[in-house]
RNA sequence: GUGGCCGUAGCUCAGUUGGUUAGAGCGCCAGGUUGUGGCCCUGGAGGUCGGGGGUUCAAGUCCCCUCGGUCACCCCA
């Protein structure tokens, strides 16, 4: 075979040590969240027949219209790759309808078809959580606390959370009548794209960044003054929870999030340190018309997403989430041919201790080295000497001067133990 | 899908108006120290110059195509 070199699909990207330390200690931290506000773990397949994806998001939204990773499989069966993550727990609620209400968190890959740019991939990952059940104002405000705390914990600070309700089943319709009905005497300003779109979804002319639509938009009717009264209500419970726990939030009246199942509160949560386009880092909303959409009971429902490779990105540019200190405590150097450092690292590890060693027999200048790079705090060295007396020599790796000392095999534990008690020097 | 910029060693990059055998730093391996890492010194391995075609006596260098990367539009995490 001739020599072809592979890489990763455009789009995608290999997450390698150490960053991946990262993923997993990001993921650790929202599970912890997630277990104290008394939400739990769901798994779902990665694929779901299309329609799924098609009726929660919407036909006219851009992930529908082309950017879904479908296929058929060997059945013939419709299927696609999920885009994002609340169409497949909306349908697990539907299927089998849990005890209301239903708080349950996700980490999972997402796959859309789209050219890559900062902060953009075709399979990227977001965790999430969604809530099935309750209209209850203070559910928002706690799913929201949820993504401010996690955001937070994490050490970011430049951020800005973006609210705006949407209105529902009764005052959206009305307000997209007025807004159509607005768009179109003026639709000679919008830009070229809208100019063709405007009439099948009015929404996205809000917050198109063109001249044209920007000019259109200065008198446009405001959501917020069409909201019936059970939606303003709900949208200024909402807000008064969120100043009682303390979180800041700015209104933005033009946030029309990209899938069209959403109803009443929409958020997002916006990194500004990233100075990226693409700098939302979270962001989601209540969603009270889909489980019926999907077939099920009418049932209130509210999530969000949160995007890992955004949120690191942000973590870089603050410099959070650094220094996560995986290293081994042991770096067992052996000089008789492995034999020795096969057996210690193994009682160590059984220990709780972390161990490692060199493969291959290398030299001691080697393994030494290796052991520096490790970041171990201690190498247990055994040499022939060692090796005869039943002996290992301890030596504090992260010492100025050198400081060693033989002590018995038997006692190696106890005594890697009381060398890492006190600090290096 | 559209546009800008960029493809030379594992990584970051030099490479003159086209001119011998394509270089550096970092990283990796070995030695200097026959049992002591970090700092230093010496040596070594590692390259279809993204791929294909063309111009030329001669192409990493110029032209065309193509693939890939990156950033932006769009959209979103």
């Amino acid at each position: 075979m001739p020599p072809v070199s592979f890489r990763a699909p455009t789009g995608t990207r290999d997450i390698l040590p150490p960053e991946s330390a990262r993923v997993i200690a990001l993921v650790a931290r929202f599970a912890e969240l997630c277990r104290r506000a008394g939400y739990g773990l769901v798994l779902s397949p990665l694929f779901e027949d299309v329609a799924v994806f098609r009726r929660s998001a919407g036909e006219e939204s851009e992930v529908v219209k082309d950017e879904m990773y479908e296929f058929a499989d060997k059945g013939g069966r419709a299927l696609a790759l999920r885009p994002e993550g609340t169409a497949s727990v909306v349908r697990a609620y539907v299927q089998h309808r849990p005890p209301l209400p239903w708080k349950t968190w996700y980490v999972t890959p997402a796959f859309r078809y789209e050219r890559p740019q900062a902060g953009r991939y075709r399979q990227h990952h977001q965790l999430g959580v969604e809530v099935l059940g309750t209209e209850d104002p203070d559910c928002d405000v706690e799913v929201i606390a949820l993504l401010h705390d996690f955001l937070r914990a994490l050490g970011l600070e430049r951020l800005e959370l973006k609210i705006n309700s949407m209105g529902d089943a009764v005052c959206m319709p009305t307000y997209r009548a007025a807004l159509v009905a607005y768009l179109g005497q003026h639709q000679s300003g919008l830009c070229p794209e809208h100019k063709e779109r405007w009439r099948r979804n009015p929404l996205r002319v809000l917050d198109c960044k063109k001249a044209g639509c920007q000019q259109v938009r200065v008198g446009v009717p405001r959501l917020a003054d069409w909201l019936c009264e059970p939606c303003r209500m709900h949208f200024a419970r909402v807000r008064a929870g969120l100043d009682a726990i303390g979180i800041a939030w700015r209104i933005d009246d033009f946030l029309v999030r990209g899938f069209d199942y959403y109803t009443r509160t929409t958020f997002e949560f916006a990194a500004l340190a990233l100075d990226a386009a693409q700098n939302a880092v979270g962001g989601g909303g209540r969603y009270d018309g889909l489980a019926e959409q999907l077939g099920g009971p009418r049932t209130a429902g509210i999530g969000f997403g949160c995007g890992i490779e955004r949120v690191l990105l942000a973590c870089d540019a603050e410099g959070a989430l650094g220094d996560l200190g995986g290293a081994v405590e042991v770096f067992v150097v052996d000089l008789t041919g492995g034999g020795a450092a096969r057996d210690l690292t193994h009682v160590l590890r059984r220990a709780g201790i972390g161990a490692e060693r060199a493969f291959d027999a290398r030299s001691m200048k080697a393994q030494l080295k290796l052991a520096d790079r490790s970041g171990a705090r201690l190498a247990a060295i055994v040499g022939a000497s060692e090796l005869e007396s039943a002996t290992v020599t301890l030596r504090d790796l992260r010492a100025d001067q050198r400081r060693q000392s033989v002590v018995a095999r038997d006692r190696l534990l106890d005594e890697v133990r009381s060398w890492l008690a006190v600090p290096a020097q």
